[in-house]
DNA sequence: CTTGACTCCGTACCTAGGTACGGAGCTTAA
DNA sequence: TTAAGCTCCGTACCTAGGTACGGAGTCAAG
C-alpha cells in the first residue's frame, strides 16, 4: 500500500525507489525505533548492514523489522544486548541447552537484583514508618540510622551497586 | 591515639606532620573508600575541600570519616548522590518533612523498579520451566515467545529501562 | 639531600544503551 | 533543475558513579 503519495502519516519525503526493501528510517519507523537506534545495533552486530546497491542508499529486507523486535522483547526481559546477540545467532537452530544457559544465567541475575531491591525496600519503608511516628522533638530516625548505625541489620556491603 | 609513628597497618609512608587533621590517603583508608572517590565526592559537592594551609597538602577533619561513611550507607538504601548531598544539608536541623519526602520519594522509584524486575522474573522464569518440559523437536518456547508474539502477557512496553 | 611515598590537579576512561550533530551525497516531486 | 527530505558516516555527548593516568609539588626519614 501507499506505493504513491497517498495518505503517509510520519512526515512524508523520498525514501523509497523501485528497488526492493526499505530504507533505514522506514524500517526504523515500522520498529519503533530510532535509525539512529538500528544504526548502533549495527556497530553491536545485532544487524547487519546489507551491501548498499551502488550510489550509496542501503536497502533492508522488511524481515529485519521482526529481528528489531525481538531485540526489543529480549530487552523486556532483561538480557542486554550481548546476550541478545546470541539468543538471535541461536535463533536458528541454534542449542536449546545454549539458549536455556543465557535464559537461566539472566534469570539468576534478575533475582540477586531483586533480593538486593526487596533489601533496600524494607529497610527503607522501615525507617520511613519509624520516623513518621516518632516524636517531633528526637532526632530523624532515618539520619540516626544514617549517620553511625555500625550494626550490620540494614545492608550487607556492596549489595547496592551490584550490576 | 598513633599520633607518633607507632603501629601503621596499611602501606606506611609519610602522610602526617604535626598539624591537626589527617590527608586525604589516611582519610579515604579510613572510610573504606579510594582517595579518586573521595575527589569525586568533593566534585559532586558532597564533601567539602579544605583551605589547604599554604603549599598545597590538605588537611581533613577526622569527622569526615563518618560523612563518607553516611553517604556509604545511604548509597546502599538506594539514594542517589544528588539525594545524598540533600540528606547531608538537611541532617542537623533540617525539616523532617523534607528528609521523609526524599526517602518516599525513594522509596516510590525502589518499588516500581522492583514491580518491573518482578515482571521479568516471571516471565523469564515461565518461558524457562516451558523450555525445559517441552519436546525437543518442538521450537524452542523462548526463541518461539521472542520472535513474534505481540500479545501482551509478557510485558507492558517500556517498563524494562525506567530509571 | 636524596629517595620514596604521598598529594594536587586536570583530564580521560569505563559500563550500557543509546541520542545528537554535522557535512556530504543521493533521490524524487514539483 | 532545484529544493526538500532523506541517507551515510564519523564523532561527540548523555547518565551515574566512579576509576585511572600522569606530571609536578611536598614532606619526612635515612
Amino acid at each position: 500500500m501507499s506505493k504513491t503519495t497517498s495518505q503517509r502519516p510520519q512526515s512524508g519525503g523520498p525514501a523509497r525507489s523501485t528497488a526492493a526493501g526499505v530504507t533505514i528510517g522506514k524500517l526504523a519507523r515500522a520498529a519503533q525505533v530510532g535509525v539512529e537506534t538500528v544504526r548502533y545495533y549495527q556497530r553491536r552486530h545485532l544487524l547487519a548492514v546489507p551491501h548498499s546497491a551502488r550510489g550509496g542508499v542501503r536497502r533492508y529486507p522488511s524481515e529485519m523489522v521482526d529481528r528489531i523486535r525481538f531485540i526489543k522483547r529480549s530487552q523486556s526481559l532483561g538480557f542486554s544486548l550481548d546476550e541478545i546477540r546470541e539468543l538471535l545467532r541461536l535463533e536458528e537452530g541454534g542449542s536449546r541447552s545454549a539458549i536455556r544457559k543465557i535464559a537461566a544465567t539472566r534469570l539468576t541475575n534478575i533475582r540477586d537484583k531483586l533480593a538486593a531491591l526487596k533489601r533496600m525496600e524494607s529497610a527503607l519503608a522501615d525507617l520511613l514508618r519509624e520516623c513518621e511516628h516518632a516524636n517531633s522533638v528526637a532526632p530523624c530516625p532515618i539520619i540516626t540510622a544514617l549517620s553511625v548505625d555500625p550494626q550490620d541489620v540494614i545492608f550487607s556491603p556492596n549489595v547496592a551497586r551490584a550490576a
